[in-house]
DNA sequence: GGCCAGGGCCCAC
DNA sequence: GTGGGCCATGGC
């Protein structure tokens, strides 16, 4: 991987393998972005990039270079290796299908907080309606922000969120998920739930991390899941939504046992999402 | 306009 | 521990 800045405000990443920009957004793991062309306008925190991929090896962002540097291609998971996940699948049809037709789909790295709220917001909603909640939300709660002479909204803090429900409560069309939020942000301000101290890097085991966030109430497994995956770098988390349940029950009869997919468990379970969710309609 | 969505809670049994 | 009703909302 290279990193060049061109000097016209255009950073370029070069010399990448396997990734694309486009698979990894439009894979349902993370809901702030907006397409327009072949560009990407991506948020995440109080940060705001546009991304562009122009070709198999390179991608051009517009935006703050050391964000790029620093952030970006870290929560993009750019240069993640995934060339031991082959020897996983390589033994069912269906899975390495899957991952061929998901190739250059990568796990991102969110934020842990970010993640919890966008996948409490998730349950019972389609992926165009979680988008479409989530910008509300920040919009309605989030710190504005300017980005290429734009306002955006900042994703809300804990105690901001709480604020925003008070004051705007029904308006933001959460419906009965609108509790489970208050009592995340409540849990999270208060320190009864330490979610930063959850991801694998700081050590959490993903079995600990699940049964904390199901300690919230709204957070059940694949909430959790979904959280250790995409927000706590838990790669063996494998969420069951609706689309993963039809894939077992199609494709493998009923049954799969994930446990065989080890520490990928989260990644194959992602390629059966996103190959599943294209063959299926 | 009915069906569905990256579900979870609660209560029977 | 398992199965069914229920929960708001809007995309399609």
């Amino acid at each position: 991987m290279n990193i060049i800045d061109s000097q016209d405000g255009i950073i370029k990443v070069s010399e990448i393998k396997d990734f694309s920009l486009e698979k990894t957004l439009e894979s349902g793991q993370c809901f702030r972005f907006i397409k327009d062309g072949n560009a990407y306008t991506i948020q995440s925190g109080d940060r705001v990039v546009k991304a562009m991929q122009v070709n198999n090896s390179e991608v051009w962002f517009m935006g703050n270079k050391p964000d790029v540097e620093s952030y970006w291609i870290h929560y993009l998971n750019i240069s993640g290796d995934y060339s031991p996940i082959s020897k996983v699948v390589e033994s069912k049809t269906f899975l390495r299908e899957a991952a061929e037709y998901s190739k250059g789909l990568k796990i991102m790295n969110q934020d842990p907080w970010e993640t919890l709220v966008c996948f409490i917001i998730s349950q019972r909603n389609n992926i165009p309606k979680i988008k479409s909640t989530v910008s509300k939300l920040c919009h309605a709660c989030g710190k504005e922000i300017e980005f290429d002479s734009h306002k955006f909204h900042a994703f809300p803090s804990p105690d901001e969120l709480l604020v925003g429900i008070e004051k705007y409560g029904a308006s933001l069309s959460l419906g009965y998920r609108i509790e489970y939020l208050w009592e995340a942000a409540s849990a999270v301000r208060s320190g009864r739930l330490k979610i930063n101290s959850l991801t694998a890097q700081s050590g959490c085991e993903y079995s600990e991390a699940i049964l904390k966030l199901m300690g919230i109430r709204g957070v059940g497994p694949k909430v959790a899941n979904c959280v250790a995956l995409f927000g706590l770098g838990h790669t063996r988390a494998f969420p069951i939504d609706v689309w993963i349940e039809r894939v077992i029950r199609d494709e493998f009869d009923g049954y799969l046992d994930v446990s065989e997919f080890g520490e990928y468990a989260g990644i194959v379970q992602q390629y059966m999402f996103y190959y599943g969710r294209h063959i299926g309609k």
